[in-house]
RNA sequence: GGGCUCGUAGCUCAGCCAGGCAGAGCGACGGGCUUUUAACCCGUCGGUCGCGGGUUCAAAUCCCGUCGAGCCCGCCA
């Protein structure tokens, strides 16, 4: 048994590694054969690419459950509930009134959706659908509203020694003795963090709120259970078994610590599986948080980069490993991306879209190829046809993926990949010699229509020989005559794609 | 005070769970292709695996300790 362990560690050392969402798999097969994992992230402001990681962590680990035989399925808690904590940079100055009201009573900052948290929610679960996340999303305002935490509460509400020494006992902290795990949504002002629970029988809360108010919350929607209680809660009315969040969570006292103990010690039920994640950091600045207005909001990164991309991103670094995103590199990872999709790594298999086919036209070349046709479909294809084979399924890869180019290069290029044809010779700035004019007059009498763009390219050299200058000169005017500037795309495709007789026309003009 | 992650080639990291000759990519250097946007091909250099102990026939890997970096511990992903 020895001997056999040892090859089958020899022979998986030739290949990669186990991925981290397969070993997270088989650990929650061991456990059971059906899955639910949740995820939550709170709308309370821009849904960043940090808050993405929880989302693709878990839709990782799904589909990792899945290609293993077992059931699993993602379900997403918005915390639409959850007050308004103060107001953030980000939002004019008549939001302090709305400070402690629930996310989802308060009108959205900017008057397109039906409230704030939908105004940060909806953009976010578009993102998740571009990005195939399948994921069932529950809104906190409506769990509590239909009563679906109304069992939990009772308990939590009755058990609530218990529940304040756990508290004590994990973070030390010492609860008042008027605390409750319940925060009652006062009917006078609206808020849902200032009053206080006074009482409460099978159908009613009573409570006094700071604004003076008194009255009786309502099991269904009346106020909601703190955060920790509500975490465990949530598990139980859920059946959720598996839950990624972040490091915060994790530290010794933490949420999930006191979780553990409220799951199996007040609601009766074993914890969810954990996988921690680390942040991500924005290059430069830090971790991104809403609260601090370093963000990257997920529904503009998935106008920007093709799903499969921001997917790779993310999966192929293990969760508890920082990511530090820099947009000027992320060329690199794609590379990295196209490399990997020819050997059909895990990591790919995880990042790409279901029923989105990919084919092997890197998006350097789409780049280049793009500007060249004007982002022209028909031609891109054409110019496409020369080095690679183009069927229906490459076509389609390559209409999407265009998209996606010039938006990348509009939003995140460096300047120095960028290039722009001169449709008029009075664009031109720049100055011609006379060798370099002789050049281009003598390249444009032996171009001719019928050469291939190796043939266009190797001209280049012999008229540079025959008039004895430098290719690197000829290579320079020939630039400087489309684009007004010393280095382009590589040039006989170039040329063959703009056109021979254009090119021809164009030369003599500037040779004068 | 408690907790987590990281420390392996100049840089970015894999390898550690399951001990078995120290790896990749990029860079640098040399050569080929007589500029093509961080192009391609061939080759070379490059590491006391942070440090100190321990276990073992054998340690980057396991155990104990230690130093350094970053982060978390009201709410937050």
């Amino acid at each position: 048994m020895k001997i056999f362990l040892k090859l089958l560690h020899a022979s998986s050392a030739m290949n990669d590694t186990i991925h981290w969402a397969d070993v997270v798999a088989s650990e929650l097969l061991k456990r059971g054969g059906k899955h639910r994992i949740a995820t939550g992230i709170t709308p309370s402001g821009h849904i960043h690419l940090g808050n993405l990681r929880e989302m693709l962590t878990a839709d990782a680990v799904r589909r990792a459950v899945i290609d293993d035989g077992g059931k699993a399925e993602l379900i997403y808690i918005a915390d639409t509930f959850d007050p308004l904590r103060k107001r953030y940079p980000f939002l004019p100055e008549k939001y302090e009134e709305y400070v402690g009201m629930p996310l989802s009573n308060i009108p959205d900052p900017e008057g397109c959706h039906e409230n704030y948290s939908e105004h940060f929610l909806q953009p976010f679960l578009e993102s998740l659908e571009i990005l195939g996340i399948p994921v069932r999303v529950e809104k906190a305002h409506e769990m509590y509203r239909d009563g679906r935490y109304e069992e939990q509460i009772k308990v939590a509400l009755k058990k609530r020694d218990v529940i304040a020494r756990i508290i004590h006992d994990v973070t030390g902290r010492e609860l008042e003795s008027d605390w409750t795990p319940f925060m009652p949504f006062c009917e006078n002002c609206g808020r849902i963090n200032s009053a206080k629970v006074t009482g409460f029988d099978e159908n009613w809360i009573y409570y006094a709120c700071q604004c003076g108010h008194e009255g009786k919350a309502s099991y269904s929607g009346g106020g909601k259970l703190t955060w920790r209680v509500d975490w465990a809660a949530r598990w139980k009315i859920l059946g959720i078994t598996c839950e990624p969040f972040g490091k915060d969570h994790a530290a010794a006292g933490g949420s999930y610590d006191t979780g553990v103990r409220l799951a199996r010690e007040v609601f009766k039920i074993e914890p969810p599986f954990p996988v921690v994640y680390e942040w991500i950091h924005l290059k430069g600045k830090g971790a991104m948080k809403s609260s601090k207005g370093i963000v990257v909001p997920v529904r503009e990164i998935v106008e920007i980069l093709p799903p499969e991309i921001i997917r790779y991103l993310i999966i192929r670094v293990k969760p508890e490993r920082h990511i530090e995103f820099d947009p000027s590199m992320i060329l690199d990872v794609i590379d990295d991306f196209e490399d990997e999709f020819r050997h059909k790594t895990r990591n790919v298999e995880l990042s790409l879209v279901e029923d989105v086919s990919y084919s092997e036209v890197p998006f350097r070349h789409l780049i280049v190829v793009g500007q060249i046709a004007n982002w022209e479909l028909e031609k891109v294809l054409e110019i496409l046809q020369r080095t690679y084979e183009v069927d229906d399924e490459v076509k389609k890869d390559v209409e999407r993926r265009l998209i996606y180019a010039k938006k990348w290069l509009e939003k995140l290029a460096p300047e120095a990949i960028k290039f722009e044809i001169k449709e008029e010779i009075a664009d031109i700035t720049a100055e011609f010699n006379e060798d370099e004019k002789r050049f281009l007059s003598a390249y444009a009498e032996k171009l001719s229509e019928d050469m291939s763009p190796e043939r266009i390219h190797q001209l280049v050299y012999e008229v540079a020989k025959e008039i004895g200058i430098k290719p690197a000169k000829a290579f320079q005017a020939i630039y400087k005559a489309i684009l007004d500037r010393s280095h382009g795309p590589r040039a006989g495709y170039f040329i063959k794609s703009l056109g021979v007789n254009w090119i021809k026309e164009r030369f003599r003009k500037v040779a004068g």
